[in-house]
Parts: C-alpha cells; sequence; structure tokens
DNA sequence: CTGAAAGCGCTTACAG
DNA sequence: CTGAAAGCGCTTACAG
C-alpha cells in the first residue's frame, strides 16, 4: 500500500538500483532485455520516482514561483491562466499563489519558495513590500521578475500593461467626444497601477489643455467600498463633471450600481470609461467603454522573461509594457451623437 | 551566492548539524547561548532548510493536489481561492493546477502529484476520466475528493452544489411565474452536473404535470459555439418556448448577446434563468435571474473533507450536496408584472 | 553494459 | 544538553 521505492523495483526487476535509475532517465545504452523488466517492474509496483529525492540528489531547480494578489480576481486569474498553460507547454513546474496583498502570506509564500528552491520568481508585490525583502532573494542568485506593479527601490525585469497610455487613451477619448470637465476615480496611489493610470489621466488633460479641478480626482484605491464614496464625492460638487474615467472594474461596478439606483442617464447626465474589461460589458445598457488588458499575455510573457533572465543572469534589466486596447461603446459617446 | 546549508550554519554557529537541526525544528531542550549563536548564523547566512531534504528524510506528507479544469473560469476561480485561502489558514501545502479538461494535462498534473508523494488530491474529473486512473491512485493509500463532478464506478468522497436543486428551483420559479412551455439549454451530458442540471428540469416540468416538447432540450454542451446553435434551433421552432432555462454562465452569456443582436424582448418575448451567478448580472437590463454557487465555500469544504479523510481512512464514504441559491430577478418575471 | 559506493541536505535515535 | 552516525530515495562517477 505504501510508496514503493527504487530498491523495491530493483528487487522486483532483479536488476541494480543504478539499472532501474538510467531506466527512469532514458539514458542509452541499457541493455533492452534489462530495460523491459524495469518498466514492468515499474509498471507492477505503480512507482514513480521521489521528487524530492530527485532534486536533493541532482540540485534540480525546474520550478518556478508565481505569486499574485488573488485568483478569484477575473485579471488576475487570466493572469494566471495564462501562466499556468505556458508552463505546462514548456515542461516547466510552477507554483501559483495568491497573497491577497497581505504581507504576512506573501512573506509565507516567499519563504516557502526559498525552501522550495525555486529557479526563479514573479511576483506582483503586496502593496507596502519592502524591496530590500526582494533584494535578499536576488542577491542568493534567485531571479525575480516583477508583474503588474513596480517596485521602486528594487532593480528587476518588469513586465505589465501600458498603464499611463491606457488611460491616457480613455480620456483622451473622452475629450474627443467632446467632454472637458472629466473627473477620474482613481486606484490606490501605493501601488504602481494607481500612479500611472492617474498619471494617464492627467497628461491627458493637460495635452488638451484642460485643467483639471482638485476635486475632480477622487481616490477609490481599487475597492468598491472606496469608490462608491468617491463617486458620492463627485456627485455632490457644485458643478458635477460631465465624465469619469474609473481605474479599475471592481470600482466601475461600484459606480454602476450607484449609476443604476439614482437613475443617472449614461451618457447624457455622465460619460463614463472604465479600466478593465468585464466579462460581459458589451451587454450592458449602454454597453461600457472600457481599456482592456492582454491579461494572459501578461502571464505568459512574465515566465518567458523569467526563464530569459535564468538563462542570462547578467543580461540588462528589462521594462516590458505591452499596450492596453480600448473599447469603446456607447457609455463614453457625447451626448450629440 | 550559492544556497547555504545546515552544515555551512553548523560550521557558522560552531555547533554540530544536529544542533542546528533541533533548534530550526524547536526541539525544547536547546542551550539558550547555542540556540542564539544558531540563529544569528541562520540570519547572516540567509539559510532556508530545503524541504526536499526534509520530506525525504521524514516522509512528510503535508501538501494536497488540487485540481480544477480552469483557473480564469469565475467559478473554479473562485473554488480556488477559496481552496487556497484556506489550506494558507491550516498552514497546509496545496498544489492548485488546471486540467483544462485534458485527459493529458490531467495525467501529468496526477503524476506530478504522486511524485510530490501528496497526502491526498482534489480533483474535478475532466471528461471521459478513466475511473481506474483515480482508483489505482486511491490503492496506493492517497484519499482523492471528487468535487463538482461525480465520477461513476469510482467510489470516494464527493462535494459539489446541488445541481439537481438549483436546475428545479430555477424552473419552478418560472413554472410559477406562469410559463409552461419552458425549453432548456443542457449542459455536456458527459459530465454529472450537466446530467444533473437536465434532472433538475425535467422533474420540475414533471411536477407540475407539463410536458416536455424533445425540441425543448438543446444542447449547448456549455460552451458559447454550441449554445448560440442551440438557442437558433430553439428559435426556428414552430412555436417558439416562452422561457428558457439556461444550465451555465458561458451560455448564458452567448444566448444574451443573441437576444440583444436579435432585439428580443426579455422577459415579455421570452424569459431567462441562467444557472451561475454572473459578475454584474444584477446590472443587465433586464437583470438577470441566476442560479448561485457557494463557489469559495466549495473549494474550502473540499480541502475540509479531504483533511478528515486523510486523519479518518476508514470513514465511510461522504457525499455532500450544497444547497445553491436563487436570485430572482426581471428576466423571468411573468409577462404580467 | 552493469553494479557497488558515495553523497545530496536533512532528521533522529543513540551514546555520552 | 550535544555530537557522531545512520539513513531517507535517489543519481552518478567509477571500476569492471
Amino acid at each position: 500500500m505504501n510508496k514503493s521505492t527504487i530498491s523495491d523495483v530493483a528487487r522486483e526487476a532483479d536488476v541494480s538500483k543504478s539499472t532501474v535509475s538510467r531506466v527512469i532517465n532514458d539514458v542509452p545504452n541499457v541493455d533492452p532485455e534489462l530495460r523491459e523488466r524495469v518498466l514492468v517492474a515499474i509498471d507492477k509496483l505503480d512507482y514513480q520516482p521521489s521528487r524530492a529525492a530527485r532534486t536533493l540528489k541532482k540540485d534540480l531547480k525546474d520550478v518556478v514561483g508565481f505569486l499574485v494578489p488573488s485568483i478569484s480576481d477575473t485579471i488576475f486569474g487570466d493572469v494566471m491562466q495564462g501562466a499556468e498553460d505556458y508552463a505546462y507547454e514548456k515542461q516547466m513546474g510552477i507554483l501559483p499563489y495568491s497573497t491577497a496583498d497581505d504581507l504576512e502570506r506573501q512573506q509565507r509564500y516567499l519563504d516557502g519558495f526559498l525552501a522550495e528552491r525555486v529557479a526563479g520568481l514573479v511576483v506582483v508585490p503586496a502593496p507596502q513590500t519592502d524591496p530590500q525583502v526582494l533584494h535578499t532573494i536576488q542577491a542568493q542568485g534567485i531571479p525575480i521578475v516583477l508583474l503588474d506593479r513596480k517596485l521602486t527601490g528594487f532593480e528587476a525585469d518588469y513586465i505589465g500593461s501600458d498603464n499611463i497610455q491606457g488611460a491616457h487613451d480613455a480620456v483622451t477619448h473622452l475629450i474627443e467626444e467632446g467632454y472637458t470637465r472629466i473627473a477620474t476615480i482613481a486606484g490606490s496611489q501605493q501601488v504602481s497601477t494607481g500612479v500611472d493610470r492617474l498619471t494617464g489621466y492627467r497628461t491627458a488633460m493637460a495635452e488638451h489643455n484642460l485643467t483639471i479641478q482638485p476635486d475632480w480626482i477622487q481616490f477609490g484605491n481599487f475597492n468598491k467600498q472606496d469608490s462608491y464614496q468617491a463617486f458620492q464625492n463627485l456627485l455632490q460638487l457644485d458643478k458635477i463633471p460631465e465624465a469619469i474615467f474609473i481605474a479599475n472594474d471592481a470600482m466601475t461596478i461600484s459606480v454602476l450600481r450607484a449609476v443604476r439606483d439614482l437613475g443617472i442617464c449614461i451618457p447624457d447626465d455622465l460619460a463614463i470609461a472604465g479600466f478593465d474589461e468585464l466579462l460581459i460589458a458589451d451587454l450592458l445598457t449602454p454597453a461600457l467603454t472600457t481599456i482592456e488588458q492582454a491579461a494572459e499575455s501578461l502571464g505568459q510573457e512574465a515566465l518567458q522573461l523569467l526563464f530569459d533572465r535564468i538563462q542570462y543572469p547578467n543580461r540588462p534589466t528589462r521594462i516590458v509594457q505591452i499596450p492596453t486596447k480600448i473599447n469603446i461603446r456607447e457609455s463614453s459617446l457625447s451626448k450629440s451623437s
């Protein structure tokens, strides 16, 4: 009943452990007859070599860690799926976990990765992550690729959407539709995505010589509760903005619920463009304009970057920004149209 | 630069490996002074014990495998998140992967789990899974909990939503709203969820003495393409059904897109109730009636079942069905209302 | 082509 | 309380 070992197989096949090992590892020059006996024994005993023993002896490093904030989040779920699919295809092991943006949880997984002797790491750093923590890992020769969020004070390969451009596209589109009083519900400024999307909003406004009223920037911190409050704040302004750019999907949903409850008419009373595509954004009435990230590609390319870095530890740092795509729908069109 | 070992630490702290090991494992009765020296050395060398060596020696089995069809799928993403959160909380290791409903991929992960010497397995078996494959694993003393999909010919603990009841609730609701000509777009009959949801539809109809026209049962096989065709088939009937029960989210989305393109009026021309809650089902016009699964709980309770089984290998098999919840919204209300 | 032996990094009786 | 030694399940020079 208990797992059989290489010795069991050797005994069963009446050969040495060395021979069994050679068969398992497809070493050439094994007598076909012995090989056959070994194969039969393996089959009979349902033998499966222990990965622990194997990696211990060979000092194997064929697995990488992959840390995102959440699996159930639409974007990160897709990112993770893209990563796992790619790892599977490349026959590489992957250890996919979620931090819940909790420093302690992140640390426990990082320690686990070290104990596991991973060949490298892809991580979306939790807010407030101490660069030193990642640096220490890097210093031990374990490459790290930053995903989605940059981390100042930590030099490493990075891959993410072009958040500045994405936000810029959304706001430029609103301007081109004739809106000038454009507000934003911004994400948390503790992570680079929040900062960059706000920057994109700012530069688009500046490029068109539109002055931003301080009150037009409200922080929803990427979550529904804060976003609800942020939206209320906008509605209470003396002069309500004509359009809003909302910096992620969760905050957009929160706003849309409020819009429905208040009977606000989109886009006539208020135009909306949101960052992150929603599964059925096109089925809403009106259909929602969104900035779509290539989430699965992000996951895949993060691993590519990492594998490349493992192979060439000394190549220059690479910063990859993947363009976003704008899905223009009714929620952001000009009133006249 | 390379990972340090217990010997390095022993040398650095000028103690034996045994002592280092004792410190790491919190064995009592270690001289406080030696302990301190070891701790300092560990810190200085960034030492992290190798999990491979550890498990090899101790024959540890503190990790379980977890296999779902897809991470990016809404339901299974939530299931996985629930499972990982629970494992984290219980300080247990979890190896979460997705099969893409592909037998070969499933097999590779299963083999990986065996090599990893997991303590147990939770699996949503891919269609056409040979019960024998799982049975062989079970026979090696590795408990398996089936999740979401039952597998005939394989006796094991099972946890899933009460799919019959869920479908039954949806159809009963439609009947109570006054509909009698109710069709269904059914899921794949290769998995128990598809079979059960169709059964729920059938029994609800039978209980109200409503005869089902054979054409009212169309198979969308849980995917968008087949669902689109299934819906077209329903629209081409001599007498179009008044209401449809759709057996999962992907198929519902496909139908809703067709409904929009054709300008069909919901619920006046056609009432709709769908299995699986959608993130913004309440924001659609009209809002969509859905059957909601307790996805995160499913993931958590699957692990609970497994841990319990690991502890009590011989307790009787447990079949757990978690009730679903109906979210009644406008899409399924009676025309008069 | 094959087997005996050493060793990977740990843990744990065992003796002191 | 501490250290030397054996051993977990493998792989791989090495000798034959």
